[in-house]
DNA sequence: CCAATGTATAGCTTCTTGCTTATATAAGCG
DNA sequence: CGCTTATATAAGCAAGAAGCTATACATTGG
């Protein structure tokens, strides 16, 4: 199963965000999740172990419970798959000048006189910028 | 479908990649993907409809193609939501700081004379930094 | 040792999704 | 115009995932 497939589920993403205020019981984890989504002790505990298999969970047994802890690894493969596509939303101080100085003029002259459609965005032009310029 | 959702298929993954290099036409990405999944024209054309319908791409027509391009705000989202668990692997300096004198030295005192266990993990024993200390 | 508590697994059902083939729409060209 | 090319939609099917109930396993306290 992919991560990304693991973050689908909003119950596993809520578990995950449960866990990261430090560790919690299966227990305790199911009483919250059942409160909030209306599913089962096992139901939660499949989840649980969906993300015990994938990586995004550690488990460690304390007497009778078993205590949840967030793995992050899994969080940060996905950080650095998204980060391919983070110069969209920041991008480099050289890039937005050019971008101010060159783009943004030509894309108006292109625009002008047309209705308002999805062609507004800047991303729909913007070309990767050179990262060593 | 929430944006994980749509991220959790390995062929939307990829044409989102392809997108970001800049505008595609609906063909040019039906055969690259059926190249390298070995799926339909029809199957892309409906990954694309579903990477449109949830705002990860813009299409903008252009004489009879269909010339689609990342918008990157449900991206952002995604970035967003990660970045409540982002402190587990890029503490703050003063964070860090407090790990190196203090964290690290109890952590190893506890774990005297154990196995090796899930339980070296640093996030197992990690409650969340304070953001400002 | 037994019962109680905490947690996980099994087996089943239902809903969703990702394909496929076949067909519709739409623009460009002779 | 009608044909071709580019793309989308429709309908149907098969696989997988998420839920449930029932039950098994494990630790602990009496």
């Amino acid at each position: 199963m992919h991560a990304f497939d693991v973050l689908g589920d909003p119950v596993r993403r809520r578990i995950l965000e449960l866990l990261a205020d430090g560790e919690m019981s299966s227990g305790a984890v199911s009483e919250v999740i059942g409160d909030e989504f209306g599913i089962s002790q096992p139901g939660v505990s499949q989840h649980l172990k969906v993300l015990r298999e994938n990586g995004f969970a550690t488990v460690r047994p304390e007497g009778t419970r078993r205590l949840y802890a967030v793995n992050s690894e899994p969080l940060r493969d996905i950080d650095a798959w998204l980060g391919q596509f983070r110069r969209f939303w920041t991008p480099h101080l050289d890039a937005l000048a050019t971008e101010l100085a060159r783009g943004k003029r030509e894309r108006r002259r292109r625009e002008a006189g047309r209705d308002k459609t999805a062609g507004d965005r800047a991303e729909n032009q913007a070309r990767p910028p050179r990262s060593k310029p």
